[in-house]
DNA sequence: CTTGACCCTGACGCTGCGTCAACCCTGGAC
DNA sequence: GTCCAGGGTTGACGCAGCGTCAGGGTCAAG
């Protein structure tokens, strides 16, 4: 007779596997001796490689029993359906590997080529990482959830990186950002410049940069990431009224 | 200012997840109002955003943080790391489904075909359900911690079936078997017949089997299973004896 | 008699939340 | 004002498959 020990080394599997095994009730619970020992027979150790072998196929053991004591049919569908959960799990990190490379590849681990792209000409037109930051955050947020407006946005968005007053504009926005942020001596001279640039385009007959966005997207959630980031931002939005411009992140006329 | 359900709703997780990464401080607990609800700015949601996006790449939660706010290096590092583990995770499961396709492509769960094959010889010569069942839990403890000297015994059993007295041998065990457990009539029969194989097959300078087997494998293990299988098998280890031959699974000269 | 190696039960820990329970708060309809 | 649905709050258990103490008792050898 063996103790619970030696049984376990036969099967290879721990103590504890097996006193596991006898909670769940997947291995019969054998004769204790005098002094309370548990106490296999050979009939034990059958059971108990049986189990291992079918629990390191991937069945769970919730299933063993059943798969021990059942037919060829049943064994059939039940092995069938073991086999489509270990694929798909399977799919499933192979899923996550994909993405957890493409994490590697961008310099940043969040967001998709083209906005990386669009962040690293702000970049390079002297943008502080400070504001870069700032913007990073915005476009995760349509990222998540708006996907689709990304690459028609980013496309707007280069665009206006050619003409010099939004790269003006910008600097100027980077340099007061990066300086005090109760120094508002330079908020006029901003909102001069985006009106400005806001008026030429009205007057172009572009319409506001909004207008291929949809209504769902949310802007007003983006306004709240700038103005928690500085705040001066609210004192901003009250300038560009005044200049009759109304919003932050999408900005409309106030007729 | 957000609740946690329109938190939740924007970054495309459950409140009961927003609340879990509270628990273990992956992102931070916000303000409440006056009512004692959390209240959240958009920072919030550019947190889970960044928390879910490298969730959803398998990073386990408590890294999450740490890779958050790592540097380029230390970043790589970590992906590496994730990745491996990934990898080997993948590399488990399709062992798994390897595992579980062999164990539907045999009519048994547990063992390898050579062994599978000599049970079918046994069924073909008449060998009962019920001894089957037995000589298949003897090869499954033995397959289970010495598979290497499976082969080699298979080819030795194959070898003795080409011998008639060998195959009567078991018809008249599988009959026994079938019958009455406290019958013990016809074993003065088996012994004999065993005997007198043994005697030959020494005389023949063929030593005994057990001989190519090494110590190690437990044949009391077997024997126990045998006995367990039948009351009988004890009274006919003792006939053995007097025939000078002791034991079950492997018999040697007792001199 | 001690010592080390086993055995016993009971209980918590891990992962990432799902799912109650029991209760409070808010906003719109009546 | 009142009612109700649909939020929010904390606290707790559950899931899979054991690992790992804690705090005992037992066995075999020196």
């Amino acid at each position: 007779m063996l103790t619970i020990g030696q049984l376990a080394a036969y099967a290879g599997v721990t103590v504890r596997a097996v006193r596991h095994y006898h909670q769940i009730g997947l291995l019969p619970e054998p004769e204790r001796d005098a002094s309370g020992y548990r106490r296999y027979g050979a009939a034990a150790v059958v059971a108990l490689i049986k189990i291992r072998t079918v629990a390191d196929a991937g069945v769970p053991l919730s299933q063993i029993g059943l798969m021990l004591r059942a037919d060829a049919d049943t064994l059939a569908d039940a092995v069938e359906k073991i086999d489509n959960d270990l694929r798909e799990e399977i799919e499933r990190l192979e899923r996550s590997r994909k993405r957890i490379a493409q994490l590697a590849a961008g310099d940043s681990l969040v967001l998709s080529a083209d906005v990386t792209c669009y962040l690293d000409r702000l970049r390079e037109i002297g943008v502080s990482q400070r504001m870069l930051e700032g913007e990073r955050d915005g476009w995760i947020l349509i990222a998540a959830r708006w996907p689709e407006y990304i690459p028609g946005a980013i496309a707007a968005k280069l665009t206006e990186l050619e003409n010099p007053q939004f790269v003006r504009l910008y600097r100027v926005l980077s340099e007061v950002a990066d300086g005090d942020p109760a120094d508002e001596s330079r908020l006029p001279e901003i909102a001069d410049i985006m009106a400005g640039l806001l008026d030429r385009a009205y007057a172009a007959g572009e319409g506001d940069l909004g207008e291929t966005w949809r209504d769902e997207v949310p802007f007003d959630l983006i306004d709240n990431l700038a103005a928690e980031s500085d705040p001066r931002v609210p004192r901003l939005v009250e300038l560009m009224r005044e200049r009759g411009w109304d919003g932050w992140t999408r900005l409309r006329r106030t007729d």
